[in-house]
DNA sequence: CCTCTCCATGGAAACGATTCCATCATGCTT
DNA sequence: AAGCATGATGGAATCGTTTCCATGGAGAGG
């Protein structure tokens, strides 16, 4: 375990200052003579610069923070392997946390960051506008991806920015309105997705779809909304909180108390497992009882039985795009991304019986 | 975005020097009457220390690191939210790195380690010993999971130590040798495992049972070609390269090639995935024309159609206990641990036609 | 009452990089 | 040939913390 070699060892052994050591490696100007000497006695040493030393100097950590709420669900994971794509082919490091869909947990991971000097942070949000008011003012550059956070329960002006900011990126004209919270985002075109998804079913001849939802779906709860056209069944609206167990429990209540619905529509791959969990159980056959389209496409959505229809959404993409607006962020301002999605076909739609 | 305050400007403040308030909120000793004013000082500022001076001060970054093949498999998902968990309630950070099982980037990614100066590893290896011997030279503390690395091609000795290691978690009687790569690791039972659903095919008549393998699966195999008993039939024993595209491949190729084998064990959720998707594609039914056991409980394995039959390991707790032993190695000396593995019996397997 | 001990305390030195600024040499212009 | 501009260079300050060490005061024991 030998000690490490600094830029004054380089610095020494080179017969140079530590100032023109530092230059040389990043690429000041020098005289070649010395960068070849300096460069040469660095790689003799083996000497790397110590990321410390460099980030208390300038106030600030190198790479980005990634909040997702669960990496056990496979969009997350599919999201999360964009950005360390592109942060690996930056050489920059990723401080990963997982908020489990909790406010709370966000908030405090969020002051962990901020401890850490972490200052650019790409985040699928759990909390509101205000959970998120602590990092904006302390200067991070934050990227959002996948969903908004949802707007402070009290302030008035937030709240009307984030909506602003919905229906911005849903592409109904935006109301010009202040926005307290301007942060850029990388979405997917989810009112797109749900809408085709819709007028599928409606083609095969559905009339009661069911939209099973769970915490940071209300884009996609609204798209559902304008798709159906009013009067909305209130009751083919259900929502659960995130985790599998409720997930389950809300498909489960969903089919017994309506079992006159020929559809449903999920918000997300845990909401579509759970829906295929409780449609077996209930002895509801797919697609000749019941109709599904999930969002998100994931591996395991071919191998079901039949296998599924989704809405995908390119998580990968998602993220590798967020992670190149919030390394950009210092050269242009980022401007919200909204990536396209596509209904892929497979069994698990069929006609109404 | 104001200026954060400084340990300085709370000393000030409370108009002691900046040592008194350093050791006051890092619990060393003080006056009660400091003490209580100090806390109050840096509350009221909302001071939160630096992790930046603090980090250059002790030579040192916080947390920990972890290195995941790839976050896409739900099983490397569950074991990062296991580490992600302990090192939440520990308050620190986790840097996060996917290697995408290439040996070349778990150097580059063991190399922005080091120039961070995060001096704990957590990883599932993808190279061998030889890769790993920077970071353990570097004094990391580095824990494995899942499985260990390969022996170095090259070195002899290390070779050796790493076979021990490998009958010793195995519960062999380990040969008594030096050990140079002499890294604790947190690994399932895969030996008893595979041993009992190899056992439980057997019961079920099955005589030509296929292992199906990728990457790190080495002492499955092991376990596996241990189960059946010699003479193992070569053909049935086959390898993935990791990616699902080669899963699907291997599992295809294995099926069309042996339309004898009656059963097939798969070492991990890929390869399952794979041969579930390669069976229908050749119109074999599970389980009446194969039967099929898949290494890892996912949430899908019950979504499938007949729900697949595992052997579960815990991923989550193997993230913990990993986190748990990289934190206290500081402590005492961590020895490895072995989570133990449970054969779920759901519907992919049947009697041998 | 003096001294010895112990504890609280603050000043200052690290830690390893970047960067400002002064200095010096070189070469060009007038 | 003198003056000026340009570029290379090194010293020193700086970032925010921890920790070493010296100092001072108070309490205890003689």
């Amino acid at each position: 375990m030998e000690r490490r070699a600094t830029i004054k060892d380089v610095a020494e052994a080179a017969g140079v200052g530590v100032a023109t050591v530092s230059r040389v490696l990043s690429g000041g100007s020098a005289s070649p003579r010395t960068r070849e000497r300096v460069l040469a006695v660095a790689a003799q040493l083996d000497y790397r610069p110590s990321a410390l030393g460099r980030n208390l100097r300038q106030r600030r950590t190198g790479g980005m923070g990634l909040l997702v709420p669960d990496l056990t669900d496979t969009f997350y994971g599919q999201l999360a392997e964009g950005v360390l794509a592109c942060a690996r082919s930056a050489g920059e490091p990723v401080v990963l946390g997982s908020t489990g869909g909790d406010p709370e947990q966000e908030s405090e991971l969020i002051g962990m960051l901020l401890e850490q000097s972490v200052d650019r942070l790409i985040a699928v949000p759990s909390g509101d506008a205000e959970t998120w008011a602590p990092a904006i003012r302390a200067g991070m550059t934050v990227v959002f991806a996948d969903r908004l956070p949802a707007p402070a329960a009290a302030e008035e002006d937030v709240r009307a920015a984030a909506l602003t900011d919905l229906l911005a990126l849903d592409g109904l004209p935006a109301t010009p309105q202040t926005r307290p919270l301007d942060v850029p985002a990388v979405v997917a075109d989810d009112r797109a997705g749900i809408r085709t998804a819709v007028r599928y079913l409606r083609g095969l001849g559905h009339k009661r779809i069911a939209f099973l939802g769970g915490p940071g779906h209300d884009r996609r709860v609204a798209a559902f909304r304008e798709a159906v056209g009013a009067p909305v069944d209130e009751e083919l609206v259900v929502f659960g909180t995130g985790s599998r167990d409720s997930a389950y429990a809300a498909a489960s209540g969903l089919f017994q108390s309506r079992p006159d619905l020929s559809a449903v529509v999920t918000g997300g791959n845990v909401l579509g497992e759970a829906a295929v969990l409780a449609a077996r159980e209930l002895d509801l056959r797919v697609p000749r009882d019941v109709s599904l389209v999930m969002y998100d496409d994931v591996p395991w959505a071919e191998l079901c039985s039949p296998p599924l229809t989704v809405i995908a959404q390119p998580g990968r993409d998602m993220g590798y795009r967020a992670a190149e607006l919030v390394l950009r962020a210092g050269t242009r301002k980022p401007r919200s991304v909204v990536l396209p999605t596509e209904l892929i076909i497979r069994g698990s739609c069929g006609p109404r019986r």
